[in-house]
Order: C-alpha cells, then sequence, then structure tokens
DNA sequence: CGAAGCCTTGATAGCGGTCAATGTTTGTGG
DNA sequence: CCACAAACATTGACCGCTATCAAGGCTTCG
C-alpha cells in the first residue's frame, strides 16, 4: 500500500486526501482506551504509511452480516448502529457506537460477522486489516489488554441491554437507553480535545435545583429507540410522551435533556457508572 | 499461601483436600481456550503453589451483584447461572457457564459487579485473585490474546441472546436458548477427555433420518429457562408444551432431544456455528 | 409543491403475564 | 415404609401491555 492512494473500500466512502496523516495521539476523541495505549511503535505497524481517516456519509454499510471477517474500525466522528436482521424483517440494534469506539469484533472466522453496521450519521473511522489489528496485539501485551478491556466493557454493557430488554416494561427500557446514551455523550463532551458534537443550552426547568439541566444532541430517531429497546415506533412515541408528562426527561428531535435524573436512574436500573475514558491509565506518552 | 492450605472463601465451599494439585493440562473439558493456551510458565505465575481446585454445592453464590471485584474462575465441572436481579424481584439469567468457560470478568473497579452468580449444580472451579490473572496477562500476550478471545465469545453470545430476547416470540426464544446450550454440551462431550456431562442414549424418533436422535443432559428447570429468556415459568411451560406437540423437540427433566433440529434452527435464527473449543490453535504441549 | 420519512394519535387485537388450583417429584424425618 | 414438606410442572381463566392497523400532521428536501 502507498501512502498517497487513497483508500477506497465502499463505493460511498470518499477517502481522505492523502496529506498530513491524521495521528492517533490527535484523536478528536480518547474514549477507546485503545487510542489511549497505541504507542509510536503500534502505530508504525498499524498504519504503515500513517494513519488514515475514512469519511463515510450517512446510511452507509460498513460490514453485512454473514461477511467474512475483515477489519477493525476505529470509529473517529459520528454515530453507528449495529444490529441484527430477522426473517420477519424486525430488527435488534444491538449497540450505539460513538466516537472512539471500536468495531468490527462481531464476527468469528466461522460464522462471518453476526451483526450489520451502519453509518447513522456522517462518520470518520480508522480501518485496520483484521491480520495486521492480531498481530500487532499479539505483539504488545498492553494493547491487547487495552483490547481485552474494551471487549469487557463491550461486553457489561450487552448484560446490561439485555437486562433491561428482558425483564423492564417500556419505561424502563427507554429510560435505560437514554440514560445510557446521555452518559456516553456526556463523557465524551467532558474529554479536554473533543469536538463539540453535543449542544449544551443550560435551559433551566421547572425542578427546584440549582445546576442547569444541560440538553445532548442524540442523532437518533424513535425508530431506532424502537429497534434498539425491542418495541415498536408506536409504542416508544406513547412511552415518551408518558416520560414527558411524568416529567422524567423530553425527548424531541434528537434533543435530550434529562428532567428527573435520579427518578429516571431508579426506573432504568442501569449498572452503575463505568467511566468511559478513566479505565486504564493513559500511557506515558498520552500524558503530555 | 501455602501449598497444603485450603482454600475456603465461602462457607459452603468445601476446599479439596490439597493433595496432588491438579495441573490444568489435565483439565476435564477443555472448552476455554484460556486452558488451552496456559504454558507451565503461566500456570506457575497463576498457582505458585499448584492449581487447586475449589468445589461448591449447587446453590452457592460464587459472588454478588455490587460486591468488589475479587477473583476470576476457571469453571471445572458443573454449571452456573450468571444474573441480575431487579428492584420487583425479577431476575435476567444473563448467561449459563459451563465447564471451561471463565466467570468474573462482569464487573470493573468503578462499578464491582454487574452480575451474581449461583452454582446450579455442584461445581469445581480454579480461582485466580484479579490482580494475579491479569499480571500474568500483562506478561504474557498470547494469554492475553486468549482472554480477548475468550470474551469476544461472550459478546457475540451475549448479542445473539439479545436479538432472541428483543425480536422473537416466546417459542424463537426458548428454541434458541436450548439449541444454544445443546450445541454447547455437545461440544463438551465431543472433547477427547471430557468426563460425561451427558446422556446419550441414542433414541429413535419417528423422524426418517439414518442417525440417532441423541439426548443431552441440561441441569436446568423451566424457571430458569423462564429467566433467561425473559418469559415466565407458566409460559415456559405452555410452550414446551407446544414444542412438544410440533415434535420439535422435547424437553423433560433436564432431558432434550433435538426431534427436528432444522426446523428448530430456522424457528431460533441462532448465529451460524461458533466451534467452542476449535478457535484458537492448540498450544504446542497440550498437543501431545 | 410534491414526495418521503418520521412523528402522533386512535381503535382493535393478541401474546404473554398474573392468579389460582392441582399434580408430580424429590427429599427428609418419624 | 409412610407422612409430610418443598420445589417444580401443569392447566385454566382472565387481563393488561404492547403490537398492529390506519389515518393524519409535521419536516425536510429536491
Amino acid at each position: 500500500m502507498d501512502g498517497s492512494t487513497p483508500i477506497s473500500f465502499m463505493p460511498s466512502c470518499p477517502a481522505v486526501p492523502a496529506g498530513a496523516p491524521i495521528a492517533c495521539d490527535r484523536c478528536p476523541t480518547r474514549a477507546a482506551s485503545l487510542c489511549r495505549l497505541l504507542d509510536r511503535r503500534d502505530l508504525e505497524r498499524l498504519f504503515p504509511h500513517g494513519p488514515r481517516v475514512q469519511l463515510c456519509r450517512a446510511g452507509t454499510m460498513l460490514f453485512r452480516q454473514g461477511e467474512p471477517v475483515q477489519s477493525v474500525f476505529i470509529l473517529k466522528s459520528g454515530w453507528i448502529a449495529t444490529y441484527k436482521l430477522f426473517e420477519n424483517g424486525q430488527r435488534q440494534i444491538i449497540r450505539f457506537a460513538l466516537p472512539g469506539d471500536l468495531l468490527g469484533f462481531e464476527g468469528s472466522e466461522a460464522a462471518g460477522m453476526t451483526c450489520s453496521a451502519e453509518a447513522i450519521t456522517d462518520v470518520a473511522l480508522c480501518r485496520i486489516r483484521h491480520s495486521l489489528f492480531f498481530r500487532v496485539c499479539t505483539a504488545s501485551p498492553q494493547l491487547a489488554m487495552s483490547y481485552a478491556g474494551t471487549l469487557t466493557r463491550e461486553v457489561l454493557s450487552a448484560w446490561n441491554h439485555l437486562g433491561a430488554v428482558g425483564q423492564q416494561p417500556a419505561l424502563g427500557r427507554v429510560a435505560n437507553l437514554l440514560l445510557d446514551l446521555h452518559r456516553r455523550v456526556t463523557a465524551l463532551e467532558a474529554l479536554p480535545d473533543s469536538a463539540p458534537h453535543g449542544v449544551h443550552d443550560g435551559i433551566r426547568d421547572g425542578i427546584m435545583d440549582d445546576i442547569a439541566v444541560p440538553a445532548v444532541h442524540l442523532p437518533i430517531s424513535q425508530i431506532h429507540i424502537a429497534d434498539a429497546t425491542g418495541l415498536t415506533s408506536v409504542h416508544v412515541c406513547r412511552t415518551l410522551k408518558q416520560m414527558r408528562a411524568m416529567d422524567l426527561l423530553d425527548f424531541q428531535k434528537g434533543r435530550l435533556v434529562l428532567l428527573d435524573p435520579d427518578r429516571l436512574a431508579e426506573i432504568a436500573q442501569l449498572d452503575p457508572d463505568r467511566p468511559v475514558g478513566a479505565l486504564p491509565p493513559p500511557a506515558p506518552w498520552a500524558v503530555a
């Protein structure tokens, strides 16, 4: 591969013009511990010609259920949904990937990819061939354990999701999902050099609280919520209406405002905080 | 720690009398790739005084939701269920751990354990302190990647489970679960030196098939199935009855017979095969 | 301005939950 | 060996949460 050759593996994915390569310590978001742990040697092995970023438009399929395993992706900006399709035409959204998250490990040699991935917004991501990624991981225990940490967080998240979908009524499921997304978006925005993905308005509401209630932007529709929670969009609409009436939260046009976080947390029964960026200590070079 | 000191971290867990320590390459089951990859040096670090096995009675809690993270367990024999409890008293079984499976990574420093684990049958397991486990993994990239492989399989399993619970009706959920367990038990029994955990009867049924239909033993109740699938035990009972009437499968008193695997697979829409023991190439010493 | 996609709302129906009673199995102690 | 209790399985009656169907409104975009 030549450093000046633009990568283009999908028609609707215009490659970034191969100019100044975007180094990973200039990563717009550092949510993924991977980003924190990749040292220069790792980087050189992963990106022999400098890391490059691909851009994809909203709606692009990054991979499809059943395809052979090929690449892992580090999401740099934008949102991606992974989901399973069923024969009756329904789909289950498995997870929402946010900037810093890792994708492409949702398969095995034997079975191929078990999910499809679709860009919800325009996205930018780094693509790494599986073979290369695993070779580098195998050579760097720190990186391997960082990868393991990422996987662990995905498992915990999946189990939380499973608990909500399996045992909670509509109200709890929606609360669980929105609270989780809110937490993640907020954590992203708190990162030092993050691009402003969310809208902070500092709205004050009727609640007798001395702190402003911030609104965050979630680029998802009620249909996404429905497919993620195992409900129908019609019922999600009714549930959101109910939550508004209960002064729990307000979600309209992608604007989420938590009106009563405490009561919401009780309803959602979300796992306690999993700090997004705090788990592994940052590598020495990343501290500077 | 002295090699002759029996480990006893739970009242109802009689420690194995410290006799000949059970080496990991004598592992009764080798489902976990971890077991395959642990080389002698790893073993010595993990078990400075020789690996030992603890026995626990059915019903023992191995860890509880909210507890601080302490130990990792490699299950040697028996079944364990991990689950989340909700405030309304319901529980969601997250997964069934079978011999060879790894437990104890279901938490983080920040949040503690996010699940509880209870022995369904009498079990035997190796306990490893977290700090030690991660130290050894960090020192051995192969082991770290093996750990990552285990985590990946857990993620894929969780996502499959999530898809079933989120989008499939009762029939599909039960089919999905039983098919998955059947596959795993069968894979275990196929291992060279596995203890006979299942009952092979080679029953021939009305189906015009030239191979006998084997029955496997699943040590779970309809209540377990209900808690895992997000149904009630009453409805699981009805669903099993229906499946019997449809000549799909027969599950009674822990005896599972698949009568029509093809139709079942279609109903379950389970992910394609994830070979349990086949993923990582066995370490050289394990081949002998 | 028309089309497409999403949101909203109402009416109706069904899957699966709840409640309750009974049967079956297993284990324990007399 | 029997009595009894506990846990699980089974069945029926009834109900509620959520799906389905359908129609109309709102935005966005070409």
